[in-house]
DNA sequence: TCTCCTATTTAAATCGATTTAAATTTGTAT
DNA sequence: ATACAAATTTAAATCGATTTAAATAGGAGA
């Protein structure tokens, strides 16, 4: 900080109070239009910057909205927050990060500091196993908090924006079962997110409604990466009967999933199917072309800094809890019709 | 906003007056240590929650740093961008987000807002062709600027934490001719960005002193993904004479390059050499192995956040410009050397 | 007991914008 | 002119923490 012109300076300039100077700058139309005028030239040429600061300590509004997840090198993720700058950013309303990598202790402090400077909201996809005493301090300031992707079940009248993660798994593990498989993998999510969890059950559910028996061995659990997504299909190989569809947790994981087996000689869309979960622009590119499930990360954030700005406008409106519809792409990885 | 407590409410409960209490808080040794730890105690069970606006009004330090890069959904840049959240948040310091998606009217509402509340500091990746003119609002109040990744040319004696874009794109090709390669296409890279214009150079430099000439159409431009690097890869298979080595802007587009080549039965690392940039997880993954320059972008970003604080501690210390030197990871896909 | 010095505590100003109640100016009708 | 209403402008309080100068308390020494 240092001497840039404050309301105080212009109105002496001007030769009015403060109050007029600041009624003129928020477009109070008890002042004079001329007056108004006369104050945002002078406003425009000295480079006046209204001091937010201030402004904050005084209304109590510091259009400041605090938004933390695990990781943001995460594709989905990434388009998430960017969806939700920008929407935010349109309506005026600066964006705090948090970048949590799954540690309570980082989303802790994080909602500390908002609380600290006053933020008028959260949009959080919190870490697994954490309860809303994590979340403590914005809530006792009633600061409102929207759940994107994952979301704490113990808040069940909390507004959230999530994917329907049960019926997107289920309509991948579908797409197989209609081409004939019955033997099938699932690879890839961390147990403990409330993400993971309902993925598994929608595989599950699907499987069991075909008539097919789900053992817990059938999901290699991996980290939603690449490579993990490689190593954990490659242990599929040595099993004693092997699977011949692979669903998996993202796209990401099927890429890893294809890249090892084609370094096998198994060729996926051939001789085996592989689903994804995602939608990433490059699955249409990868050779083959991946079969995956939208997950519409653009969507989500949009939907979710919309849902906050409306919420920061009706308190007491009933809560919204939106949950997205998942959309089957039908590529080549998945081949034909097995015998 | 609500009723939360304020050092005014402690201080009465305890029969002090604010100053004690909010010396005590900040453990000025005038205050006695039993006064000290009887504020201490109070502000816990209270749930006292320091106001930084307030603080901030007063003492002009926001401790708030703004962070703008265009595309936070690029690999590097969110991984640049978690190791700077996370280096900043170590220190104290709360991160605002912008991602500009070179829009420089993006960049321009965001610098006005961080003057606004009164940022410390600007971590910036400007897009490209702006001056420093954009960043006007944070440079009069004298707020430090750190250019990351790219940087305004300009600004010559501004910090800056950068890689060495040049080297890195002449080992890239460097690789390729000590295999034999004498036809290499440069693919990728947007023109206008000082990382594009290095890169480009790089790539030139290398050629030249090999003796190969450089024409301007071996370089095929295209956006750094993967589907833009497939679709410009498969243009130089309709050209004359054919690339027997392809070096791509990052590894993402090296991905697509391969992709396009395999689906056209061009097997890269056995008939073509292809080169990345980048290090990403995925390139040791991927089949065949890719071949990269590692960038280390959370390297780039820690340094980056330092840089930053330094300068913020001492900010009349001569400028630190940082570029990191690029290291050549050899893997299969660039094959063995031709005729 | 009285003085002086040191250790603590406190009153009050300050940061800059906002807002309300009150004051002032302008204009109109008589 | 005079009164009254309407249109503008302004004084002053406020948000909560920090900080400096000044006040007070406590103790030691004479």
């Amino acid at each position: 900080m240092s001497r840039r012109p404050t309301q105080q300076q212009i109105a002496e300039k001007l030769g009015l109070s403060r109050a007029t100077v600041s009624l003129a700058l928020r477009d109070n139309p008890v002042i004079a239009e001329s007056t108004r005028r006369l104050v945002r030239q002078a406003m425009r040429e000295s480079g006046y910057v209204r001091n937010a600061t201030a402004a904050t300590l005084r209304t109590g509004r510091s259009r400041i909205v605090g938004v933390s997840f695990h990781n943001i090198a995460h594709q989905f993720f990434a388009e998430m927050l960017i969806a939700i700058e920008e929407s935010l950013g349109a309506a005026g309303i600066a964006t705090f990060l948090n970048n949590h990598s799954e540690d309570p202790a980082s989303l802790s402090r994080f909602v500390e500091n908002l609380a600290a400077y006053g933020a008028e909201g959260l949009l959080v996809s919190p870490p697994p196993g954490v309860g809303t005493d994590i979340l403590e301090p914005v809530k006792r300031q009633a600061t409102p908090i929207v759940y994107v992707s994952r979301r704490i079940r113990e808040d069940a009248d909390a507004d959230w924006v999530v994917n329907a993660d049960r019926q997107a798994m289920a309509r991948a593990a579908q797409r197989l079962i209609d081409l004939g498989h019955r033997r099938i993998a699932l690879i890839g999510g961390a147990p403990g997110t409330s993400v993971a969890e309902d993925r598994v059950v929608g595989f599950r559910t699907a499987l069991e409604q075909a008539g097919i028996p789900w053992t817990s061995d059938l999901w290699r659990r991996c980290q939603p990466r690449l490579v993990e997504g490689a190593r954990a299909t490659l242990e599929t190989l040595d099993w004693a009967e092997r699977p011949s569809g692979y669903v998996c947790f993202n796209d990401l994981v099927a890429f890893g999933a294809m890249s090892a087996l084609r370094a096998r000689g198994v060729q996926p869309g051939r001789d085996v199917g592989v689903v994804g979960l995602g939608g990433t622009e490059e699955a249409a590119a990868f050779y083959p072309a991946l079969t995956t499930v939208l997950d519409n990360p653009a969507k989500i954030g949009r939907i979710a800094a919309e849902t906050l700005i409306a919420r920061l406008e009706a308190p007491e409106a009933p809560p919204r809890q939106i949950t997205l519809e998942p959309k089957l792409v039908i590529r080549e990885s998945c081949g034909r019709p097995v015998a």
